[in-house]
DNA sequence: GTCTATAGAATGATAGAC
DNA sequence: GTCTATCATTCTATAGAC
């Protein structure tokens, strides 16, 4: 499983430093699983397997599998909403320069972390509603500071007078799908990636989704 | 589970004719499960429950669950693939036209199926490697459709000299992650949603993921 | 903290009556 | 073709030794 590149990833610095080293290693062998086959196919004997511990060791560290899978989502979410809001100059930075550096970090951090962040787009229906509802709200703050940058360019002349809510949607598509493609080896670096969709973002408000005779109002 | 916006669909009309009755509202009720909590997380007594059958009656029209999976999948992407090589006018149409007109039927038929095809895109892992490969060989057919109707206007001119790979695979993203996101209640009909989508795809092969200095060949 | 062993529950699939 | 009943398996989670 170690030299599967759909595979590789950086999760082993992704989890909170309190934790122990038999625990980051389960959340890091449970991402590479859930990742794999799902969180309805995967076992609690699959995850303990994959740092070579016994069936019943996990419930040492964490209460349930259900757990072990919110600790990932919900760190997943937590450390890319972070990574964005860390985006250098963001106060100074014209809207143009600002959405280009959002999009760019945002996108790779989703290349660098897919195995993850794959597990954080695809699983979330296996939460429990009351961790599902936790991670919705830091979605939704993902979304909105998204939504801003972009309004932000609309408002001040910067960008055309695009449909905002559309075209956030389209922009965050973008870095949420290559989750689904993305590998470390052969593609693009997560630099590479980030610059270019980047590009595109700025494209994409700067001419807008509309042609002659197109409405352009922000409904 | 009928009130379930998230759950509308137009699967009844999906699946293949020679099917009886039984078999196909068997499919839709997989469908229907399938999407909300993931193949694993439904158990076949859920499938028979939606059409009021009792446990044992699925296996008198289906071999096996994953089989019931198979022939939603392969049955999806062989509809959507069918639809779009079915767009009027294709080989009259100028690039631009052409690009535009393919886009808009993707994207409308995802969102018209939008239940059927998150099962499509969420649940490949769960098939047998055999059908798994069937499913992918009609996904690399969609994907060349859409790839050389990029590269078509970048040969003659109609478009800028964008990157085709990459430009094409982030088209293809907007339709695929809309499975993730569309209601057909409270957003754009599938229709509107088309022509938003291919109005922004107009805008990338025209105007490029470019900016002044950044590498435009196409590698 | 890790191990072995297992309880307790649920699941995919089958058998046989009607 | 649908029903009831059930088998064989598998899985999460726990108990108790070390």
């Amino acid at each position: 499983m170690a030299d599967n590149p759909w595979l590789s990833d950086h999760s082993a610095d992704l989890w909170d430093e309190a934790l122990g080293d038999v625990p980051r290693g389960l959340l890091s062998s449970a991402v590479r699983c859930f990742a794999s086959n799902g969180f309805h196919a995967t076992t609690t004997r699959d995850i303990c397997q994959g740092v070579e511990l016994t069936p019943g060791a996990l419930y040492v560290h964490f209460p349930s599998k259900e757990l072990v899978l919110f600790e990932i989502i919900r760190t997943g979410h937590e450390r890319a909403l972070t990574y964005i809001r860390s985006t250098p100059d963001l106060t100074t930075a014209n809207p143009a320069d600002r959405l280009r550096a959002i999009v760019a970090r945002h996108v790779e951090w989703h290349a660098r972390h897919h195995v993850a962040a794959r597990v954080c787009q695809y699983e979330l229906a296996a939460l429990a509603p009351q961790h599902y509802d936790e991670v919705l709200e830091l979605r939704h703050q993902t979304n909105r500071f998204f939504r801003d940058a972009v309004a932000r360019g609309v408002a001040d002349g910067s960008f055309a007078q695009i449909d905002v809510k559309r075209v956030t949607r389209a922009i965050l598509s973008l870095s949420i799908d290559l989750v689904r493609w993305y590998q470390l080896e052969g593609s693009d670096s997560p630099e590479q990636l980030g610059e270019f969709y980047a590009d595109l973002a700025l494209t994409l408000v700067t001419h807008g989704g509309t042609r002659p005779g197109a409405r352009t109002d922000n409904r």
